[in-house]
This record gives structure tokens, C-alpha cells and sequence, in this order.
DNA sequence: TATTGTTATACTCTATAACTATA
DNA sequence: TATAGTTATAGAGTATAACAATA
């Protein structure tokens, strides 16, 4: 029998997960650093305290994402013009470029999977992903917690670019 | 502008993955807990070693999730009837009540979703997104390594109910 | 000898709380 | 006093490797 419309979604969103997973590997990068660098290209130097907030996770974590990245040569850490509390961080110019790169192949993915539609239902297909994404998200802030605190952030990962 | 479509994808995968995290708060149940009771679910009684293939993950990882799901008294560990070195891992009376409503949850989320869209759209979008989940199941299985391996495990997450 | 599950070890992501240095 | 980042601690998910008991 035919799958449930949420079961084709939950099944693509694992997809996808798998083939980004796929894509990091051997390169020493993960999802959430590839994230936290997505980040930055997209925000430029930033505080890790902004980093926090663009990236829905605590100051703590950020340190810990930040170290990993300096190690691997993908970031940099750099004194912050006016804050002697606060620290910028960078892309490097290598990161600079794979990030450039990713950007790329994500356009290409993005034509790809569009050609795997007939061109008559790509209309449609927006039009309902649309509505859907509207209705979850309606569905995550609403119900979230009884105190909402209506932070509103940015969805924090698949947004932006 | 409008968001690429492989944004979208992105977004509505984040927000399920959200909306579950939110669902099992304060359960004591966690994603790749729900997941294991999920498949025991629909496998009935089953040894480790054939939910960790299921569940595609290593049998040590499973000792881990079933150690917690018997300490919350979501499974019960049951010698093995032949195989001494082996243990059935079967849900507990109470878990199954669980999983029953939540499937219940699940369908329910199925019709609020559908109905987000608008009706003349919807066998467009099922084509469309059943034509994007195949393209990338290849791409996954595909590029997946030099060495296929060809496993061919029943996608791990958003499969069957 | 091969298989089942476990112990040992390790890495990543994540969180809270306490602390340091600055503002 | 409040803020930026860190250390300390903890828990979850995941992996490999070595080992026990059993087949």
C-alpha cells in the first residue's frame, strides 16, 4: 500500500541527513560544524555569542564547535576591535573557499531534485511544501512549552541560502 | 526571493525533527529510543542482533538503548527459547500502549498536513515527493562508498507505518 | 570457528552551573 | 552588576575492538 504523506517526509528528511553525513565524510567535518560554518559565511565575523544565538545551541557549545574547527584550519579566532571580553571569529581562506564550493553543489542538488519533478507538479509541489512548512512550524511554536518566551530565531538550520 | 526548493526540503525536515524532540519532552524518550520501540512495534519480539540491523546501528548500540528502554520499563529482556548466547527484546505491555497512540498521533499528524494543502495540489505534491525520495535514495546508495557493500537495509527511519 | 551480547574506550553534540576577565 | 567566554561535569548517541559464553 501506498506510504503516509508524513512517512514520504520523515523518509526524505532522513535522506537527506545521510547524504549530507555522506558528503562530510572523511573530511573531518560534521553536520553541526558544517552548520556553525554555513553560519559564518552567511553572517560574516561574528562573536561566539551571536554564533549561539544564529545556531539555537548554548555559548558553551559554540566554544567547543569553534575549538574544533580551529584545529581542523577552518576558522580562526581573532581579538575583538573594541570587546577585550569577546573574540571574533573567522573563515579561513581554505574554509572560505569549500564553503564557496558547498554553496555550489547546494544549487546543484536543488536543480537536480527539481528535475525529478514533472515540470507540470513543481508548481504544486511549492505550493504544498510551502503550506506544510508553514503548518509544522505553526505546530513547534505554538505547542512548544507553556511559557513560550516568543523568541523567534531564525530556524536554525535549513534556512538562508 | 523564494527559498530554493532543496531550502524547504531542508526546513520541514528540521521542524519534524523539532516537533518529535517536543513530542517525547518530558518522556524520558528520546529519537533513537522511540525509534528502536517504533521497530520492535512492527517486528514484534526480536534478538539484538537483529535490531541493530534493523535499526542500522551497531549491536553495541543497542545494548545501550534497550539497557535504558528496560530501565524505564519501556522492554523487557526474555532468554532466547534456543539460543542461550541470544535475548528476545520484546515491548512491555504499557510501551505498547504508547507506541499505539502514538501511532494514532502520527496518522492524526498525516491528515492535519494533508489538509494544509489545497486538494487539487495534493496527488501533484505525493508524485512529486515520491519522484525527489527516489532520486535520493539513489544518490545516497549511489555515491554511498567505493565499496557499496550493497546492503540494502529497509531505511532506517521513516519507513513502514 | 562463528555468532551473541557485553565490557572497555573514545568521540561528538548537547546542556547546566560555576568561574574569570572584562564592561 | 551584567556580559563573553571558559572550565567542570553530565548525559545521549554513536563507533571500534577485545572478550565471554554459546553454537
Amino acid at each position: 500500500m501506498e506510504p503516509l504523506f508524513v512517512d514520504r517526509l520523515l523518509l526524505i528528511a532522513d535522506l537527506f541527513q545521510r547524504d549530507m553525513a555522506r558528503a562530510f565524510d572523511g573530511t573531518g567535518l560534521t553536520t553541526a560544524r558544517v552548520h556553525l560554518l554555513w553560519v559564518l559565511q552567511h553572517a560574516g565575523p561574528s562573536t561566539q555569542q551571536t554564533l549561539a544565538q544564529l545556531c539555537d545551541v548554548t555559548p558553551r557549545n559554540i566554544t567547543g564547535l569553534v575549538d574544533a574547527l580551529e584545529k581542523s584550519g577552518h576558522v580562526r579566532r581573532t581579538p575583538h576591535p573594541t570587546d577585550r571580553r569577546a573574540v571574533l571569529v573567522e573563515l579561513t581562506e581554505a574554509a572560505t573557499a569549500t564553503m564557496a564550493q558547498m554553496q555550489d553543489e547546494h544549487a546543484q542538488l536543488n536543480e537536480t531534485l527539481l528535475s525529478a519533478i514533472a515540470p507540470a507538479d513543481r508548481a504544486a509541489v511549492e505550493r504544498g511544501l510551502s503550506a506544510v512548512a508553514a503548518h509544522l512550524e505553526h505546530l513547534v511554536t505554538t505547542a512548544a512549552t507553556p511559557a513560550p518566551e516568543s523568541a523567534g530565531a531564525p530556524s536554525p538550520r535549513g534556512d538562508t541560502a
